[in-house]
DNA sequence: AATGAATGAGGTTTCATTCAT
DNA sequence: CATGAATGAAACCTCATTCAT
């Protein structure tokens, strides 16, 4: 084991407890499927077996935080975007879920996850106050989008929130991996997932806003893919 | 172990399969979370956990084939209703819904479960059977859709019934078990399930099909309830 | 790991469940002071880990049994020689004593061990039913020593049972392995074990029966040694 | 962690190191079966871990040591008392006994976790010397014993202390936490351990001294508790 | 075909002790 | 002297699957 400075002050800590979350990340990276076990983790952020428990009481809550961190950084962004005074598109948003959900690859595979741990491996204070927080999330960045888009009844932004991420995983798991397919069973149907999402997700949209259907958003979210 | 007949003619064999079928379907509505163990399985049909083995390759062959039989359900009676001769509304086919997945306590943990699976569990060509038998249904079912909604673009009703589904199964992974909160923080967001699903799928719908939104749909999703 | 005959009838698996028994005895005997894990038992008795849970759901069951097993030896022994028509005298049960307790190098440290299991890793009614069966034991020897001893007042044998094992008990917990220290701090305290015991006991069966202290008992303890 | 001033003079030393003892030993007032671990017993004290092992170099001689600390209190307060001109009693002794082992809630717990230690965790020298002192303590306080009971032979004091010692621990081993079982199971010789100490005591004393048995000791164990 | 005994890899967690600061 | 972060050995138990009977 790679000897290495102890983290004295709280800010190490900190340091050292998002190392662990950066040594998990980079396990999930390469197998975003099978979940690491807590020896890997160890070994991959170059602490002993027992460190990793000094920083995370178990290896569900571990799991759990590395989720929370990535759903955080989706909202600071999504918060971070609508907070601007120039008009938010529907577009830009979803290019934003595009790059913090859809192209990283840990994202969805550990939110899946993470939706059962919640509750059945977690205790119920640490499930209720995860939970706080995601509503606290969702209040925030409800706020903005009902600030840029009028149409959204008051407080209509949570639910819709609530309702395009709930697609955007469903769809995931009904999708991911199937790309191999393509070859034999090709069919109309068969698009890849985030062709598909940002079509499903603009329907959502629109027919959230009473909008009738504007196909423009789908080029939007492919953008960044090119 | 009670001594049991053996089963030498095909259609026995057939019923021992849907016997097994149907004891994981007792454990599993007994307790919906919990995953029950090949034991267990075996115990509550009447079987040696070997006799299993004789009828299914392994556990997750065993799962996917009673969430298929739950799928086939569902869509047997979706293409029953679509192909009527009269109007169908959005309104049944939300009934429908509402009947074969939100209410079975057992649908949605095991898609959940078996979404994972698929991917990893279970061979390639495994996976590729069971796909390609669902885009057989969603064809099959999208077919009655397209001459209801005329709204639909041809060959439009897969793509909608894939992202109901997605839905579906996303926003209960978010919603479900989460009753328990109610209580201190309940806020504007925090519907029950079939409320905030139907309204969900409302606007998918709406959406989808360039419709304004209506309200309508929302009690009819309910009304099995009551 | 060795392949083995399966244990499919009733008595085979007795006689497995014997097996382990033997097998953790033999681990013992080697390194009376070590409690052995599960791994090493599994290996000694030829099998693999998960068939030892197959006959004892726990470590710490596997042990009592193994104590169980000790103490009913004894007791086998003492009711039989108390159930013999002719006068059973005090050295003849010290004897025994020797026998089945004192020179077997197992017994006093597993039961040791056995006092804090009891009360904390085992549930409740595992340790009520132990329990419940050593009082039984008791009260059968307890019956054939009131016989050939009429200075016990009636129930008086079981009391006199348990201060016996007790003091065979707690003085080996004070004496073992101080042997070795004979050599340099060798007094006249520093007697062994089975000549203190025999004094012990025999005062402890004087006091008991209201006799004068007679010191023959002791040579018929150490008779079985030479 | 407050911080504390450095124990420089010896005097210090000796008073930390007695704190860590007291910490101990509230511990284990509080869970007598339970065993702290050093995390606790350095948090009790208001000391770091590092600094416990500063004044006890383990876990094992710091239990020893607390031991240690019990036994020497009851054995100062026993000469003591064998020091007095005037005739000392049995049911004095047998008082004593009560009040600094039997009433002391942690002495027997610590006794008997102790003998485990001495024979496999601590080294061999510390042993030896552990069992000196003890040896000497014996010694000290047979003196006196045989001076207030002419019937014991010379140096007859030290194995009658010795048996007394070990009926004290093996009856506890056996009794404790028992009274549980007194509902359903009792039987005429459920009493508890005080009682059924006191008569054991009584037997082995009057046995050891060759003088018929006389029921007047144990009221005077009694009378402690009342 | 049916059984169920046997397997053994696989993973989590604890905690006495060390040692860099 | 004092700290407390880091260590890593140690041990338990589960359960999907196999295969002798």
């Amino acid at each position: 084991m790679a000897i290495r400075q102890r983290a004295i002050h709280s800010e190490d800590k900190h340091e050292r407890h998002n190392a662990i979350l950066d040594a998990t990340e980079r396990l999930l990276t390469r197998a975003p499927v099978r979940v690491a076990n807590m020896a890997e983790v160890a070994d991959e952020a170059g602490l002993a077996k027992g460190t990793v428990y000094l920083y995370f009481p178990s290896k569900d809550e571990l799991l759990l935080a590395l989720h929370e961190r990535h759903v955080d950084e989706f909202f600071q962004a999504l918060i971070t975007l609508l907070s601007r005074e120039a008009q938010v598109s529907i577009g830009e948003i979803m290019a934003l879920t595009q790059r913090h959900i859809v192209e990283r690859s840990t994202f969805l595979p550990l939110a899946t996850r993470c939706f059962s741990v919640l509750e059945t491996e977690v205790t119920r204070e640490v499930a209720r106050a995860f939970k706080e927080r995601m509503a606290q999330r969702l209040h925030a960045a409800s706020t903005g989008l009902e600030r840029h888009f009028p149409e959204l009844p008051p407080f209509g932004g949570v639910p819709l929130l609530r309702h395009s991420y709930a697609l955007v995983v469903g769809l995931w798991q009904m999708t991911a991996n199937q790309q191999e397919l393509a070859g034999g069973a090709c069919h109309i149907d068969a698009l890849d997932y985030p062709t598909e999402l940002a079509r499903a997700l603009g329907a959502l949209w629109n027919g959230t806003m009473g909008r009738p259907h504007s196909s423009t958003v789908v080029p939007t979210l492919q953008r960044t893919r090119q």
